[in-house]
DNA sequence: TGCCAGGCCCTCTTTAGGGCCTT
């Protein structure tokens, strides 16, 4: 069964093309509903990390400066990966730190990222809100350590892809879920998404 | 506290605007 890889990033911000850098990442392997192996570490890449995301993440400067270096853990990062396909929450905010910082280092970006959020405004229409804890609260999934640490935030984002692919077997009768399908879904219009519910899929499209 | 950016989605739209989500 193909390998899935599940990523978070903390960072100093928003946007790396404002110059905020990552300042943590874990990614965790999936085969199947399996997790296989897990890669985190803080990564210091000389930047002050502000006082908000301190208190965000609980990752504080003082932590930083024992930390390895940015590109050297993107460099394990990049071989932990391998050639396995991305998942993340949000995959537009972590794609963006990802080719940001493998960039910085020299190293080919060539990883297509699917997204758990847009699959579950897809699948979960219904779900009060589409953020990553909301979500494994909607689907009584247990949390797994701090929020806003990126071993905890990429477990329960695993958790959450795990959650998609038994929704896609039970009601979708889609038995080899996989990063392929994930792309198609998270793209796929309303329009041709009821079509494709009414179909294959007993939820209800809103 | 809320803004900062970027991508995606929805609608009172498409020659636009605003909300959600990520740190």
């Amino acid at each position: 069964m193909p390998l899935v890889a599940v990523i978070d990033f903390e960072t100093t911000g928003l946007s790396p093309t404002r110059g905020d850098r990552a300042i943590e990442i874990a990614v965790v392997l999936l085969e199947g509903k399996r997790v296989v192996d897990r890669f985190q570490s803080l990564m210091n890449a000389s930047q002050r990390i502000p006082a908000f995301i301190e208190a965000l993440t609980g990752i504080t400067n003082n932590m930083l400066i024992s930390a390895p270096q940015a590109d050297s853990v993107m460099r394990d990062a990049s071989r932990f990966v391998g050639s396995a396909p991305l998942v993340a929450h949000n995959a537009a905010f972590d794609r963006a730190f990802w080719n940001a910082e493998l960039i910085r280092v020299g190293l080919e970006i060539s990883h297509m990222f699917a997204c758990t959020m847009l699959v579950s405004r897809r699948l979960y229409p219904q779900a009060p809100s589409h953020k990553l804890g909301a979500l494994v609260d909607y689907h009584g999934l247990p949390r797994a350590g701090r929020a806003h640490r990126a071993l905890a935030d990429a477990e329960m984002a695993a958790t959450l892809l795990c959650q998609i692919f038994d929704d896609l077997r039970n009601y979708y009768h889609i038995d080899h879920a996989n990063h392929a399908l994930l792309m198609a879904l998270q793209r796929c219009s309303k329009p041709l998404l009821r079509v494709w519910m009414a179909k294959h899929a007993s939820i209800a499209c809103q």
